[in-house]
DNA sequence: CGGATAGTGTTAAATATTTAACATCATGTT
DNA sequence: AACATGATGTTAAATATTTAACACTATCCG
C-alpha cells in the first residue's frame, strides 16, 4: 500500500480538476474528465484522494461537494516551484520571462502595467 | 497496453529529472533519484520513456547517455501552461505575481529590474 | 403506495506499473 | 587467458492503479 503523497497519474488528473473547480460534484467531475470514465470510476478516485488527505467533502443536501484541503495558494506555489525547479534552474526570473512570451491569453499592456507595479511595489521592501 | 502520451508517476519522475539534467547516464539518473530504486529499475523506466518517445540516447563508448526529446523550452511551455490554467485561472500575470512573491531562491534587485527591462522590450511590441 | 431517479458504499476483476533478477557482452587488468 | 567491472537486454513476479458492477438509500412524482 500507499503511504500517502504520492499520487497516480489519475488521481493526479483528478485532483487538479478540483483545483481547478474549486468545488465540484462527483458528476461535475466526471463531466469535466470528459473521457468515457464511469461515474463509479470517478468516485473511486476521489475516496483514495480523500484517503489521502487531498480533498474532502461536505453534504450539500443528498450529494457531496468535494474541494481541495491545501489552499490553493498553497498548492499553486508548490506547482510553480516545481516547474521552475526542473525547468528553470530555480530561476523564478527565466520562468517569469517565459510567462511573459506565452501565447495563450497572452498578456495585455494593461497587464504588463499591473505586473510592473507588483515589482515597483516589492522593490519597496 | 498504453498508446503513448500519458506518463505513469515514476515514468514522470525520471523525465523530469532527464529534463533537469539535459543529459544523463542511467547511472547517474539513478543517483539523483536517490531512493533505493535498482540499476535495473531505473532502467526499465528509461527504456519505456524511449519507447513512448519522451527521451532519446545516443552512445557513448559503451554507455548510453540519454536527454529529452522536446527541447526543453517547449517542455517547460507545456509545463507552465497547466499550472496556469490549473491554478491561476489562465492568466499569466496571477502565476508572474505568484513567482514574485517566491521564497526560495527569492528574487533579487538586479533580477527585479531585468523583468522590468523585458517587460519594457515586450511593451514595444 | 410504487417506481423512477440520483446519489453513495463496497467489492473485485482487469490492466498497468514497478521492481529487480538473471543473462549477456565489451573492456581493462593481472 | 581468466577475471573483475560496468554496462545493456530480457523477462517475470509483486504490487498498485484503474475500471466498473452491484447493492443500497433517500427523494421526487404520479
Amino acid at each position: 500500500m500507499n503511504g500517502g503523497q504520492n499520487l497516480s497519474r489519475r488521481e493526479r488528473q483528478l485532483l487538479d480538476i478540483v483545483y481547478k473547480m474549486e468545488q465540484a460534484s462527483a458528476k461535475q467531475i466526471m463531466e469535466a474528465l470528459n473521457d468515457g470514465s464511469s461515474y463509479s470510476t470517478v468516485r473511486t478516485l476521489l475516496r483514495k484522494l480523500m484517503e489521502k488527505g487531498h480533498i474532502k467533502h461536505r453534504e450539500s443536501g443528498l450529494k457531496y461537494i468535494y474541494s481541495p484541503v491545501l489552499r490553493r495558494k498553497t498548492a499553486s506555489k508548490r506547482a510553480l516551484q516545481r516547474v521552475v525547479s526542473t525547468f528553470f534552474d530555480d530561476s523564478p526570473l527565466l520562468a517569469v520571462n517565459s510567462l511573459l512570451e506565452m501565447q495563450k491569453g497572452g498578456i495585455s499592456e494593461q497587464e504588463l502595467q499591473e505586473i510592473e507595479a507588483l515589482i515597483e511595489k516589492k522593490k519597496q521592501r
